[in-house]
DNA sequence: ATACTTGCAAATCGTTTGCAATACC
DNA sequence: GGTATTGCAAACGATTTGCAAGTAT
């Protein structure tokens, strides 16, 4: 994993006070060769093996900053379940529904053609779709 | 909104008993005009104002009986709240993020071309395609 | 020095469950 | 009569919040 300067300036560029819990919670998330899936929980458990504890609260805390920042976006796939993307580009995901896990689906892998009108007075925040998968992916 | 023999049928067909309380949700639920899109409250105050009611606990038992029985389907697009669809056929959804309200588009409105291959030993078990609309629908 | 952030514990929200009373066949 | 269903209240899990103590600028 990098260093702390990159989640750093992470914090930086997102105008957020580099205190140690976040730049504990931006380096798990930020600073690794791929992009995460991740709940809070599992960031609270994460920050805990690394030996740099961070306490719940704030990891709940910490993400919504983060997402309300634009370095993380927020994906429901499931009621009572909250995960937080680190790929904040246009793109979609696959479920797997036995495991509860998601992944990526590079951008140009789906295509949505013929999209409907919108209704009058509204634009498109966003469109999010998610292939729900059976099955093991051993 | 059309009698209880209707959703006496709806009942029937599913194989459930037709209780008091199944009979007056699923006659709420099915036997008006159009597709409904609802939450377990906003469920159980319509059956106390329909002066016929459901005790919360059995309006989320009954919508979730209603779903393993292919009678509605579950749609999640915000953490802590979950909806239920009457219309069970293939279809996505417009959804207002400002009034939390849910709204079918029609299966032709809406075309995916160039599906992404899916992981070894998966099917899919359904594909949710949300489309996130922000501003006024007057 | 000041404003912001943290952690804890308590509160909240939507939902589920245990169980005694009740309704269906 | 016997099994399924209901309703209440308590339990639940995920998330949020109030507030006193601690930290960044």
């Amino acid at each position: 994993m990098r260093p702390y300067s990159e989640a750093l300036q992470h914090l930086k560029d997102a105008g957020l006070r580099p205190t140690r819990q976040r730049l504990v919670l931006a380096r798990l998330l930020f600073c690794c060769d791929e992009k995460r899936h991740v709940t809070a929980e599992e960031m609270h458990a994460e920050a805990q093996m690394n030996g740099t504890p961070v306490s719940l609260a704030t990891v709940y805390n910490t993400l919504n900053q983060f997402t309300e920042a634009g370095l993380l976006r927020e994906i429901v796939v499931e009621p009572g379940r909250t995960y937080f993307d680190t790929n904040t580009s246009d793109h979609h995901h696959f479920y797997f529904e036995t495991e509860g896990r998601l992944h990526d689906l590079p951008a140009e892998a789906l295509e949505l053609s013929r999209m409907p009108d919108l209704p009058e007075g509204t634009q498109i925040n966003r469109v999010d779709v998610v292939i729900r998968l059976k099955g093991d992916a051993s």
